[in-house]
DNA sequence: TTCAATGGCTACAGTCGATGTAGTGATTCA
DNA sequence: TGAATCACTACATCGACTGTAGCCATTGAA
């Protein structure tokens, strides 16, 4: 099943991995723009210009492994039970789109530092945006599809925008309060209930 | 009651105009990045450092007379006539919100090229998303106050938030589209509509 | 085993956005 | 009128990011 990849692409995850881990060293000690791409490279023994082979930009290594998993979603929109409603399917595919990557990164710790700097640094926040945007273009379009009846183009996204747009503001707010992660996840669900109702 | 400012002011006005009506130019015939600030400053004959002066980033030169009026959401909410409904005041407050600044750019020119940028320069589209959310936080704390029978702290985000992100990808997905201005703002007001529906 | 192709990595040079600093000259105000 | 203010400038610098050409380990086929 799982093919083990060659010795080439081994190295090439490990180089990965180490740029990664160090960024994560480095920006727990001191703040997102007063550690420079070179400073990571260094620390991970490759030049400037190979993060930049794995990383798109300075901000993507944060973001690292936390793509949004819309198939995931997708998913749970493909296996809805004959005469499930909208509101049940919707919850379902968002719950697990959003938990998955939530769980992942909760057990490394990688979650904490990322929301800490996610808050403090407008880039960060911005391509943090930028990712969900693009994630909810993909997911209402499923959606559209799998209730054709009941969805046109315009209260696609509109509907998928609600969601995303409830879960992160509560998430944040959550945060922002000190709440710990049960109470985080609360806020979450109770967002997506919200949102659901209008769909009844 | 308007007081005419001083010479010195009006000169500073008249270079930051300008710089706007230069970089309007330049990018209806190039694409974003191939604009340079340095050109833009050129066009406008100022030094580039001036640029930077008026404008925090490049991004900004293009977003300027757009800041999301939170006063006047606020003011909305204050304004709510006595047993008038939370969908109502909600909707209200977001139209004053969002429509102020967007028929102010109908008026020039600038509304349709930005829109066609917004759609296309992500880094654009990031920097605007970020100004509604931090409209966001201040908005759910005054809508709270003004229905804390209706609202507790996590619900009043999730409400916020869940009317920002339906009305912005409702607007993305139409620009996207390719939708002209009536249809975009009809598609706003859907959104605005869906959501109130979870609120009753 | 050998050899050519592949591809990850490197050094180097360069572009561009953004900021710090020191200075100039036109306004502003006492 | 003289001093303070402030928009603007030139100059230097930093850091993110890209293009290019070459090196060398891995790979796959002869």
């Amino acid at each position: 099943m799982v093919e083990k990849p060659g010795l080439r692409e081994r190295k090439k995850q490990r180089t990965r991995q180490a740029l990664i881990e160090a960024a994560v060293r480095l920006f727990e000690h001191r703040s997102y723009d007063q550690v420079t791409v070179a400073e990571i490279a260094d620390a991970a023994e490759v030049s400037p210009r190979t993060f930049f082979l794995h990383f798109q930009s300075k901000e993507d290594v944060l973001l690292a492994n936390t793509d949004v998993r819309v198939d995931l979603a997708l998913e749970a929109i493909a296996e809805r039970r004959a005469g499930e409603r909208l509101p049940g399917v919707l919850v379902r595919a968002m719950e697990q789109m959003i938990f998955n990557a939530w769980d992942r990164d909760l057990s490394s710790g990688l979650a904490a530092l990322r929301a800490r700097l996610a808050a403090s640094e407008p880039a960060l926040q911005a391509r943090l945006l930028q990712r969900y945007l693009t994630a909810q273009a993909e997911l209402a379009q499923a959606l559209q599809r799998a209730f054709p009846d009941r969805l046109d183009t315009t209260t696609a996204p509109a509907l998928v925008g609600a969601m995303v747009g409830a879960v992160s503001a509560s998430a944040v707010s959550a945060l922002q309060r000190g709440d710990g992660p049960d109470e985080v996840r609360n806020a979450m669900r109770q967002a997506m209930a919200l949102v659901a109702r209008s769909v009844t």
